[in-house]
DNA sequence: TCTAAAAGTTAGTATATGTTAACTTTCATT
DNA sequence: AATGAAAGTTAACATATACTAACTTTTAGA
């Protein structure tokens, strides 16, 4: 009963189906909304490419749409959405615990294995990878999203104050520079750090982390959630 | 050195492609030919479908036939075929050992991961994997292929004779039923067993396995390789 | 309220992959 | 050499996924 895994599975979405539903999930969570020019950014692809698979996902009912503007997940559409998270940070940690692969070259590689494990092996990586409720990068699997809700982003955060990184977040990680720029300064979650300095003017903050300066843009650092001490 | 993975990756073939090469790889290796009406058998498609798919394949140069009847892989069809089936075997033995799957459910499974994993991934699994020679069935590896060249098929072996079980071809795994039935009677690798009887008239043969009698038709049997003891 | 920017749609096109139905080609065997 | 079976091709079609270009609709701000 500790993961929702359905006996009789629905038809499962195609690959480009469960891109977009994984995206969906996250813009609802953390956006509240899901703008479909959003996901055209999101999925490197045409807005009219967008609305053609909108189309077809509504036929399949993973959304519905009463207005053009206004889209949500259905039931299976949300379940589709979860299974294919839980998948892709599961086949991280895979990754990360058997492979010894650096957490900032999961992603990628992640994101295409995702779409080829099945129910069955899902159940099995739970098992054996011990029911993670975080993936490597400090993102929650559905349905453990309180966990995350004290971490502010970086861009909020009150210079020199001790912190600990917690979070990088899913929209940073489709941004293989910039990962391999936080990997480079090991940024990371565990690693404890301070703000040094905050340039709104600039657009830039500094922070010291292993013992060095790194100097991220807000871009980045909105993406970087971090624990106060006190809260 | 060990591993013919190249630096410079040509562009990798779409999944369908790669699976028409994974099945070529194997008629060639043991039937000296590839046809394809034997092709559209195994891809369960419609022979129209092969003879278009070989067309494109021809245009990217993973195939090149002179005549309609000769198909043979280029050098990079070649390379890309070996690649995949590697990436097979190696899910497949990633299966076994770290996710203590039964033999006989990892090759769907593996039929879909395959075509996910990167280069570099594939390099890091022959390394925890501990560069493995056969994958689980006892199939070779491609470049060990004389590791199982003593082996015989169950239908030409003698009543009587004391022999380890070896090998389950490839063909035979694309049949779920019949995998089920060997997994469940344990007819798998390393198992010894002897032929008790075998009535070509009625197409079967049956052995004597875990202490218990086996029967099993000729279309099975031919894709079961064992080891004589003297050979 | 008007208007520009943002968002979304339509139309026409392309490719990979599949289908069925009808046809042709090749091969093996009398 | 004739013929039937096996193999292969062509034609017409379908679907998922993408594109560009032109267009419409919505929203937000002066």
């Amino acid at each position: 009963m500790s993961h929702p895994i359905e006996i009789d599975e629905i038809a499962r979405p195609t690959h480009t189906i469960e891109d977009y539903l994984m995206t969906m999930h996250v813009m609802e969570r953390d956006f509240g909304e899901i703008v479909a020019a959003r996901l055209a950014e999101m999925m490197e692809v045409a807005p009219a490419t967008v609305t053609m698979t909108l189309r077809r996902m509504e036929r399949d009912e993973w959304i519905s749409g009463q207005s053009r503007r206004e889209i949500h997940l259905t039931k299976t559409g949300r379940e589709a959405a979860h299974s294919v998270i839980r998948r892709h940070m599961l086949i991280e940690w895979l990754l990360v615990k058997v492979f010894k692969m650096p957490i900032f070259e999961t992603h990628d590689e992640a994101h295409h294995i995702e779409h080829a494990i099945s129910p069955k092996l899902e159940e099995r990586m739970h098992e054996i990878l011990d029911d993670p409720k975080l993936c490597p990068h400090g993102n929650p699997f559905p349905g453990h999203e309180t966990l995350t809700k004290d971490w502010v982003p970086l861009t909020e955060v009150p210079i020199g104050v001790e912190i600990t990184i917690r979070r990088i977040h899913e929209f940073a990680e489709d941004n293989q520079d910039l990962l391999d720029f936080l990997g480079k300064n090991k940024v990371e979650p565990g690693k404890k750090a301070q703000v040094k300095e905050n340039l709104p003017f600039n657009e830039t903050l500094a922070i010291n982390i292993n013992g060095k300066s790194v100097t991220l843009g807000f871009a980045a650092a909105k993406y970087i959630f971090v624990d106060l001490p006190t809260s």
